[in-house]
DNA sequence: AGAATCCCCACTGAAACAATCAAGTTTAAG
DNA sequence: CTTAAACTTGATTGTTTCAGTGGGGATTCT
């Protein structure tokens, strides 16, 4: 599994919507792309994207903007990836949704398939069982921590 | 981590060689073609990366060929697969060996890192724990099965 | 010498990736 | 009812990576 740009920058947003997430608040791509330091025109396509995958709904016209479409702890980051960067197997001929043939003589009696096996159900493990509000509890505590160092120093 | 095409055939071929493994028989490129499918001059380069990499040796000429440069049970799939195809991070802001900086607004208070450091984690056990040594087993266990199911249809 | 093998380095064609552009449609506000 | 700010859609572009090929050179046995 890689995770691409383009994977990396979906999580990102997503998680800026997670954290503001309530009934029918948007957020506007702009002030994604700039919190984030994400080209907005690339974002655009992005988040048009996790639309079509139903993981975020938008507002047209001059008060418009994006949330996300379900509550964060119902999306998990597996789905997010396999939807923007495809298999989380780390070849095609393991994976379950983007299964493709591979040139060995015979897949049955692969041993490197049988290990590869093993690395996709690690990675699915933890992929399919951390979802957008777990993301979105770590970034709180980990931007927590600073903010009470920050403290003792005032 | 995606293991490419060039990462697979250099695993397919130690595992040929590993099969055959003794103290100075070699084994000829062209062998290794024919029974893997892999395109000869394409293995030819594949081999002398591996070579550089200390996994292999070879001799030249007439009677040449290549052998492991160290018994199997010396060589993990983590150090082929990170010579062959670079860091086995989904990420590469969350590589030990193949460190980039990423273009998110902080690392330390980055979610999202810390997941794939997880997921990096998780790859690299199972990864540096597996020898060549082991997957010959698999594949002569694998292969063994298949044998057994023959000698009962005869 | 000659044939078979490995060695080295450059090149190419195709695909994937990361954007960017252009020309819409929708919506609220002035 | 016009306009500006947002999303929508589809094409296009420049770069990099990937998989594979090609040509010529060096080495070693026979």
């Amino acid at each position: 599994m890689k995770l691409t740009v383009r994977g990396e920058y979906a999580l990102r947003a997503l998680v800026v919507l997670g954290l503001s997430y309530s009934a029918d608040a948007v957020l506007r791509i702009q002030a994604i792309s700039e919190q984030q330091n994400i080209p907005k025109r690339f974002l655009e396509q992005i988040l048009n994207d996790l639309k079509s995958a139903g993981v975020v709904t938008s507002r047209r016209g001059v008060t418009g903007g994006y949330r996300l479409a379900r509550p964060p702890h119902e999306v998990t980051l597996a789905t997010v990836i396999r939807h923007m960067d495809g298999a989380l197997a780390p070849v095609s001929c393991v994976s379950e949704r983007f299964y493709e043939k591979c040139s060995c003589p015979d897949e049955a009696k692969c041993g490197i398939r049988s290990v590869m096996k093993e690395v996709r159900e690690a990675v699915v493990k933890i992929l399919e069982n951390v979802t957008l509000a777990q993301l979105c509890e770590r970034v709180k505590l980990l931007q927590g921590v600073q903010a009470n160092i920050l403290d003792y120093a005032i």
